[in-house]
DNA sequence: CTGAAAGCGCTAACAG
DNA sequence: CTGTTAGCGCTTTCAG
C-alpha cells in the first residue's frame, strides 16, 4: 500500500475510477498523489479479476496492402475511441501462421478478434477463440464464394457482387463486349467476383462469355506471359481481381505496345490511393475499407457488451470512372469509331 | 486445481513450460489432459508474477502509408519469431493522439516500446515509458534532423543524406542542372533531406542554388497551385519528399501538358511498391522498409535481454533509377540534344 | 464513505 | 520429482 496517500488500496481503486461513493476531496488528495508518484495501473492485475483484458485481437493477410492498412486505421480507430488496446499479428496469407496468431492471442484472452481476409474455415476460428467473440471481415475461405456459407452473424463483408454488377455496366455502355478477368489468389473474393461477372453478362445482350486469365501464382507477382498472352488475344477490356494486380499488368502491357485505355480497357478493385494518381487514373470499386474495419471493432464491441453477435452485414462499394476505362478516340463507346 | 491430472498447479506450470525437472511420464499426461481439456495458459497471470507481459508496443503516424506497412511487417514477423504479440496504435500524425496511445500502452506494460515517425521529443517520450525500453525509428520531431539531436541509444534511422547524395549525383550525371525540392511536412525527415540536397548541390559545379517549393500541408493533398508554378518555373528536376507526393505532382503536371521525364524529371523517395509500375515508373531512394522494422523489434528484445539498450544505428538506402528520371529523347543527359 | 480480506490464474521458493 | 505456500496488482464483497 504504498500507493502513498494514507489511503486503503480499496480506496484508490475506487478513486481512479470515479466511483461515485467515494468522498470528492479525498477522490482529489488520491489523483493528486498518484499522478505525483507517477502511477499507472496495471491492465494485467485489473484484468484478472474483471475478466476483461480491454484488448481487441486483430489478424491482417499481410500489412502492406494500402487496403488492409486502411481497415486497420478504421479498425484501431474505433477500438481506441473505446479505450480498447488492439493486438496486431499477421498472417502472411498462411494459414499455418494465422492458426499460431491466434494461439497466441489465445493466451492473451482479447476480449473480442477479428480475422480480415482469412483462409481459415471460420467454424474452426471460432472454436480456436473458445470463449472470444469472433468477426469476420472478408473471409476468404473459398467455401465462402458467393457469400454462401458466411455466418449468418458476425461476418462483414463487401459487396463485391454488386460492385461486377456495376463493373459489367459500364463496360457495356462504353461499348465494351469481349471481357475478360484476371484471376486473383483463388480466395472467396476472387471466385466471387470472377461469377458476378459471367453472371451479370449472361444477362446483358449481345453477350460474349467471359474469358478468364489467371491464377495469380499465391502473393506473387505475375510473370510475363500473362500480359503476353493477353496481348495477343486482345479482349476490348479487362477486369482485374484487384488494383495491384491491374497496375502490374497495365506495366507489362505497355512492354508490349498496348496502351490503356486506347487499346484494351482496365478495371481494378480496391480503390487505393494510387488509382486515383496512376497514369492513366484507374477506373476501379472502392471498398469502404476504413468504414470496414471500423464496424468490424463496432461489432465486437456491441457483441462484448450485449453478450450476443449481431448480424452480419454487407457493406455497398461503389464503382469509381477514371480514364482506364475511357477511350479518348471514341466519344460514348469504343466501338463507334464508324 | 480442476486442471485434472491428478497433480498440482505447480507440476501443470512446470510441465507446461517443459521445465527439466519433471518426470517425463507425468508431463506427457498433462500435455495431454490439458490439450482434452482446450486448456490456455492466461498471460495476463503470468505476467503479473514474471513482471513480463511477452508484448511490444508499436506506435505509427498512419497504417495507410504502404511504407509503413511494411515497417510493421518487419516488426511483427520479428517479435512473432520470438513470441512476442505487438499491440499496435496509430498515432494519425497527431502528437496529442500519440501521447494518449503511450498512456494505454503503459497501462498494459509492454516488455518494449517502439515509436515510428513520432513527432514527439524523444526524452519526454522515455519518461513516459517509465520503465519500458524505447527504439525510435526514423524520428521525426524538427529538433531531430540532420540526425543531430538523435539519442545515441536506442535510434534507428534510414540514412536520408546519403540518399540525397545519390540523388543529387544521379541527376547531375543525367545532364540535369536546376533542380528543386517540394517540401514535405516540416518534420526532420523533411528538413533533413532538404539540407543534404543544398548541400550536396553545392559541392557540384556549376551549381545552381537549390529551389524550394513547398510546404506540403500536414498531411493532406498539394493543391492544384504547387503544380502550376512548377509548370510555370519549369526547373529541370524536382526531387520530392515522398514518391505519394512525387505521384501526385506528375499527375496534376499532366493537367498542365507537363511531362516526365521528358519536359521535367522527378525523384521520390521510399520506394513504395507502386513506384516500379507507374507510368512513368519512379526513380526513387528505397529504404530498407520492412529491415527497419525488423531492426527495432531486434534491438527491443536485446534491451530486454540484455537489460541495456543498444546503440543507434543508421541503414543504408539505395537509389533506385527508373524513369522518371531519364530522357529518352536525350541520350545520356539532358542538355545534350546539341 | 472507507478499510480489511479474499481471490483472479499463475510462478517461485521451499519442503518433502 | 512433486506438493504447499505465498504473492504478483488489482477489484470486490462485506463490515465498520
Amino acid at each position: 500500500m504504498a500507493r502513498g496517500a494514507r489511503v486503503s488500496v480499496a480506496t484508490v481503486s475506487r478513486a481512479l475510477r470515479d466511483q461515485p461513493q467515494v468522498n470528492e476531496r479525498t477522490r482529489k488528495r488520491v489523483v493528486t498523489v498518484a499522478r505525483r508518484l507517477g502511477y499507472v495501473p496495471n491492465r494485467a492485475a485489473r484484468s484478472l479479476v474483471v475478466r476483461a483484458t480491454q484488448t481487441l485481437g486483430l489478424l491482417i493477410p499481410d500489412a502492406t496492402d494500402p487496403i488492409h492498412g486502411e481497415i486497420v486505421t478504421g479498425f484501431e480507430q474505433e477500438a481506441a475511441a473505446h479505450e480498447y488496446t488492439v493486438m496486431l499479428a499477421d498472417g502472411f496469407d498462411d494459414p499455418a501462421r494465422e492458426r499460431r496468431a491466434l494461439e497466441m492471442f489465445a493466451m492473451h484472452r482479447p476480449d473480442g478478434i477479428t480475422l480480415l481476409g482469412s483462409m481459415l474455415p471460420q467454424r474452426v476460428t471460432r472454436l480456436m477463440a473458445r470463449t472470444s467473440p469472433v468477426v469476420f471481415v472478408n473471409g476468404e475461405h473459398p467455401h465462402l464464394a458467393g457469400y454462401r456459407a458466411d455466418l449468418t452473424h458476425g461476418c462483414i463483408r463487401a459487396d463485391d457482387i454488386q460492385g461486377m454488377d456495376a463493373v459489367v455496366r459500364h463496360l457495356f455502355d462504353g461499348g465494351y463486349r469481349r471481357l475478360a478477368y484476371v484471376a486473383g489468389p483463388g480466395n472467396a473474393s476472387d471466385l466471387t467476383r470472377r461469377d458476378a461477372i459471367a453472371r451479370a453478362l449472361e444477362t446483358m445482350s449481345p453477350s460474349e462469355p467471359l474469358r478468364v486469365y489467371g491464377a495469380l501464382p499465391r502473393n506473387g507477382d505475375t510473370n510475363g506471359t500473362l500480359a503476353a498472352e493477353i496481348a495477343k488475344d486482345r479482349p476490348d477490356a479487362l477486369i482485374c481481381y484487384d488494383d495491384k494486380l491491374a497496375f502490374q499488368l497495365i506495366d507489362q502491357l505497355r512492354g508490349h505496345a498496348v496502351r490503356v485505355p486506347r487499346d484494351i480497357a482496365v478495371v481494378g478493385f480496391d480503390d487505393i490511393p494510387f488509382a486515383r494518381m496512376a497514369n492513366p487514373r484507374l477506373t476501379t470499386v472502392a471498398q469502404p475499407a476504413v468504414e470496414l474495419g471500423r464496424r468490424a471493432a463496432a461489432m465486437l464491441l456491441t457483441a462484448i457488451r450485449t453478450g450476443t453477435m449481431p448480424r452480419s452485414i454487407r457493406l455497398p462499394v461503389q464503382l469509381v470512372v477514371r480514364e482506364s476505362t475511357i477511350n479518348p478516340a471514341a466519344q460514348g463507346g469504343r466501338r463507334s469509331r464508324t
